[in-house]
DNA sequence: CCTACCGATCGGTAGG
DNA sequence: CCTACCGATCGGTAGG
């Protein structure tokens, strides 16, 4: 039976894909090359793309560790709160916090990915265009649960506030990520409070 | 004298910068190589590289085509309005149509170049930072205005409203560009006039 | 997981 | 502005 060797090469696959998330989001998915990658690692170049076999494969990897790691960081300390604008409260002090605190390198990895993959096509876009709308959507139903319950006004635009709470995340990786500036989490955290008139 | 040459050289240099702007709104500014460009203007590389020496000097001519571009169509239509919340208002107007409209084929190009340099250091990364700061200084210059005539409420904080007009901006070309989604221009114009209080 | 290698492409230069 | 070329690095493979 080979389990040990299989729980080895599945451990030496989730640290070359927690490397490549962190040197991604500083560099981007695509300067994220075999050979750098095998040196950080101190591996050969084969050993490293032996594991996913393509370019590719190794970026739609990268990609599923990173949406793993917003999950676990931005969803999970929300997820038992209860559904409405309690919730949304939990999601918009979480989210302001991991763009900022360090959980990638570089700032949030899928924003910067959208923008690095935006103007091309495949699997690596798709996937990332899927995993954002994903999270649109959840956003999208708690601001509906939110207004059904009476805890925001009945002519609140669900996709409008859905999309300007993603805007303050994009604004707040800008800003931190190219001025250093240490009032982003706040600004965005503020705005997104008064999106939802919870200011 | 060398007149008629010099021109033509410019001219030469201005079709070579409208082109690697245009094609790295779409790919990037690194993924602009001097072989594809040359490729696509029927030109050798070295008649591409000669006109600026090295990639990086390419990349920063590029980049000062891209913010005079920027300022042609956000701010020179605002330029004549009268200061305050009468020049927002054409600014947001100009902004929000110029993120969607063809302008640039891959979105707005100084957005795009932020985030693909954020996590670098050199004379392109400084430059975008100093082009976005100035901007945002513009929008905070406005806003000042306003306030002190009395078109806003004085407790504004003109930081906070050019931090959140940024990041609409961002953010409407992350779902024009990813999601091809049709109401980002009409979404980010509505969160800026709210955010302004002229919704 | 390694060494050794492939063809393609990169930025850039020499010489004209 | 061109042709012809340089060393370096890319993604990927053969063979073990």
């Amino acid at each position: 039976m080979p389990r040990r060797s299989a729980i080895e090469a599945q451990r030496t696959k989730e640290t070359i894909t927690r490397r490549a998330s962190d040197v991604a989001s500083l560099e981007g998915l695509e300067r994220l090359t075999i050979g750098r990658l095998a040196g950080d690692l101190e591996m050969s170049k084969a050993g490293v793309i032996g594991h996913f076999g393509t370019k590719e494969a190794l970026q739609l990897a990268t990609l599923e560790d990173a949406i793993a790691r917003f999950t676990e960081h931005v969803w999970l300390p929300a997820a038992t709160s209860p559904a409405g604008v309690e919730r949304l409260r939990t999601i918009v002090r979480a989210w302001s916090t991991y763009l900022t605190d360090g959980t990638f390198p570089g700032g949030c990895f899928l924003t910067a990915a959208s923008f690095e993959f935006d103007g091309r096509s495949g699997a690596v876009r798709d996937r990332i265009a899927s995993a954002l709308r994903q999270w649109t959507e959840v956003l999208v139903d708690e601001v509906r649960t939110a207004v059904d319950a009476g805890e925001l006004p009945a002519d609140t635009d669900p996709e409008q506030v859905a999309f300007e709470l993603q805007a303050l995340a994009a604004g707040a990786t800008q800003t931190a990520q190219l001025h250093h500036d240490p009032a982003s989490s706040r600004r965005c955290r503020h705005g997104m409070q008064r999106c939802l008139g919870l200011a």
